[in-house]
DNA sequence: CCTTGACCTGGAGTGCGCTCCAGGTAGTTG
DNA sequence: CAACTACCTGGAGCGCACTCCAGGTCAAGG
């Protein structure tokens, strides 16, 4: 086994695997949400396997409306080695009940669109996203 | 039955019954998404209870991702009469569907998180939000 | 009459999360 | 060598949805 040396992408390459532009991977890394990226001799980024994991990740959270800063503070934990395990569990336990409460306002609110539907006459609600034309 | 003149609000009980703020209300009708607030001698404001459940409807299509200037198209909708109702509808439909996706979204991103939590050794699972202390 | 408090207006400021830009470098291609 | 492309940096700019502010009005109470 030799040392492939584990695969980097450069950032055009990074952007296309994770759907994150180059700009805001630079300001992820400015705001300290993304550590370490290596860089080839030229002094251009090169990412790793586990940055494209982990920006996922991150995509995710903030996708569900975690704040760069509590990232950041995630991030700052994760530095501090597996003793702030704890803490970072937590958060994603609240982050997660966060979500699970993002659904049920969603879901509410979706009851009150189907009822303001109702108002209307047309009634041709068959599924219109599945309409042809 | 005489005219009890159907109860009108001040701003600041217009504001608490609706959660949203004295600035806010005028900044809605700044944007025209809120429209025809009548006004007392005063020249203060006297919102009516349809204002009341309009500013509600307001505020579940804003919480669930509505620009203020889809808004504000769905409200010059309105005033163009019953002609318009196909199109309010419409928006109605894709408004519901874009929520959708968002509820589809979000449980998605639940399970990535969940996942990412059984990473932690803790475990305690046990649905933090009933935790008592 | 004076103060107080709720409200008024137009306009400026805020925070967030990007996004864009100018000016520069490094490696590759013809 | 010139041109091109991909990337670099620090910093400015942007769009959104509010939120705040200065300076003023008006009605009620002491």
């Amino acid at each position: 086994m030799g040392n492939t040396t584990n695969i980097e992408l450069t950032p055009a390459e990074m952007s296309a695997r994770t759907g994150v532009s180059i700009d805001t991977l630079r300001y992820y890394e400015r705001e300290e949400l993304l550590r370490d990226v290596s860089r080839a001799d030229s002094g251009h980024r090169r990412y790793s396997q586990d940055d494209v994991l982990w920006v996922q990740v991150l995509r995710c959270l903030r996708d569900t409306g975690m704040t760069i800063q509590d990232l950041r503070r995630y991030c700052d934990l994760g530095e501090q080695g597996s003793k702030t395990e704890p803490e970072r569990y937590a958060m994603l336990i609240e982050h997660r009940d966060l979500v699970r409460q993002q659904v049920a306002g969603l879901e509410n609110a979706l009851a009150m669109i189907d009822h303001k539907m109702t108002m209307y006459p047309q009634h041709d609600d068959s599924n219109e996203t599945t309409k042809k034309v």
